[in-house]
DNA sequence: GCGGCGACTTGAGCAGGATCAATTCTTGGC
DNA sequence: GCCAAGAATTGATCCTGCTCAAGTCGCCGC
């Protein structure tokens, strides 16, 4: 029997696995900039809009959303972050940062020093392919969210929510089919432009027609492919 | 009277301002590859999702729009370029474009063979930074309209909608508060995640609020500050 | 100029999700 | 261990935006 409880306390194969998603070792990194480490307790800013943008991040262990704010207060979160995932680069090209990064588990992250980044790039033109296409892949998944939330219903949002859930803890070597929720109902509701008693209601359901299990923040997805084959219904069905 | 009619085919003050997203001269490019221009008649596919990868566009005049697409036929218009606006970005570092993009209007675009734009990139440092923070622009603007769509009424997020065509207009030197939408209301309803019908009712009650003139496509914002107000409330109000 | 098609508007009725509210269950502080 | 605060669930009701439908308008081709 696994244990989702402590997944981001556990160590993956490759030990220098959180950097994969610039594909680079980060000791060749190391030779270039000062990589620092931060660690940070549930609910601290990794960096708050507004503040001077001064680096990027890359998640070694933990787990963080990021938040986009308007000037009269609306807030949306637009996105979650794990091991191996970057922050910051959105934020490429201001003087400060534009979003709120949030840890809601306690975490540790590599600080990459910006400017050193840049100049790290023109030795290692790796590196510069790396950059831009990880920016780039930031896009396309924020794109077909955007297509998810412009296409899909409550429910049918909610397991897409926990189909995209279990591919990216597969990819970490975790358990796909039983994982602990690392935000609240709230967080998960912000970022699908619903309200948190929708998804309350969406996992409910979704638990009686059998397709998952759920105890609060323990999800089990019991039939993966019916699960996909329930989303991939949205548009034939009507 | 301004002719806002013709806005596309208006020459702006600066001839090489289509290329200010990359803040580069065009003619500096040329010395690092094969720059070549293309023609596109409204409804063409300058790209569709599949097709090899081959290049970045800037859109020297004209009007497009991208769509993202599902396997299972669903769609989802994910942004508007116009003349300076950079396209095929969201597909570096895949072999194929993750999406379409459809002329809206006839448009002449410059192709900037991709292979050859990392290559320029090791040679000008400046036009690496230039395309890093494209990239990031790219992401920032999108997550700015999860953050409407995710917070904002039918009616404010129309609003929303236009204002932001207007500052786009106003960046090129057009009228901001007088011009002709190139795009569909359906076009307009799916990138806001509403339907057509919806984003009609929405342009004719901000008519009757007396904050817009709508006649088919042509839009006159009759009081932008009062308009932004109008946006602005949205969270202070309920 | 006329006919036909597609884009847009508008209305009526419906429904999915929001809102408001009550209750249970967890968790952390003392 | 107990209490208080917060998170989640569930129910009842409301309302915004969707659906279905009819009708208008403008434009293109002939």
């Amino acid at each position: 029997m696994d244990t989702p409880f402590i997944f981001n306390h556990i160590e993956p194969s490759h030990p220098n696995a959180a950097g994969f998603t610039l594909g680079l070792d980060i000791d060749q990194l190391r030779g270039h900039m000062l990589v620092t480490r931060r660690k940070l307790k549930v609910g601290q800013h990794l960096y708050r809009a507004g503040q001077p943008f001064t680096a990027l991040y890359l998640v070694h262990a933990g787990f963080l959303k990021t938040c986009e704010l308007s000037e009269d207060g609306r807030e949306q979160v637009t996105g979650f972050r794990m091991r191996g995932d970057l922050l910051g680069a959105e934020s490429i090209g201001l003087a400060a940062y534009s979003c709120d990064a949030v840890a809601l588990d306690d975490c540790e992250i590599w600080e990459l020093p910006y400017p050193p980044v840049l100049g790290a790039c023109l030795h290692i033109p790796e590196l510069q392919a790396r950059l831009t296409a990880a920016l780039a892949e930031e896009i396309r998944r924020d794109r077909s969210w955007m297509l998810a939330i412009g296409t899909l219903s409550a429910e049918h949002r909610v397991a897409t929510f926990l189909l995209d859930v279990a591919a990216r803890h597969a990819k970490l070597g975790f358990s796909p089919s039983h994982f602990i929720l690392r935000m609240g109902r709230a967080d998960i509701a912000s970022f699908l432009a619903l309200k948190h008693e929708t998804v309350s209601r969406a996992l409910s359901h979704l638990e009686e027609q059998g397709y998952i299990s759920v105890l609060r923040r323990e999800v089990k997805l019991l039939n993966i492919p019916l699960l996909r084959a329930y989303v991939g219904q949205s548009c034939t069905v009507h």
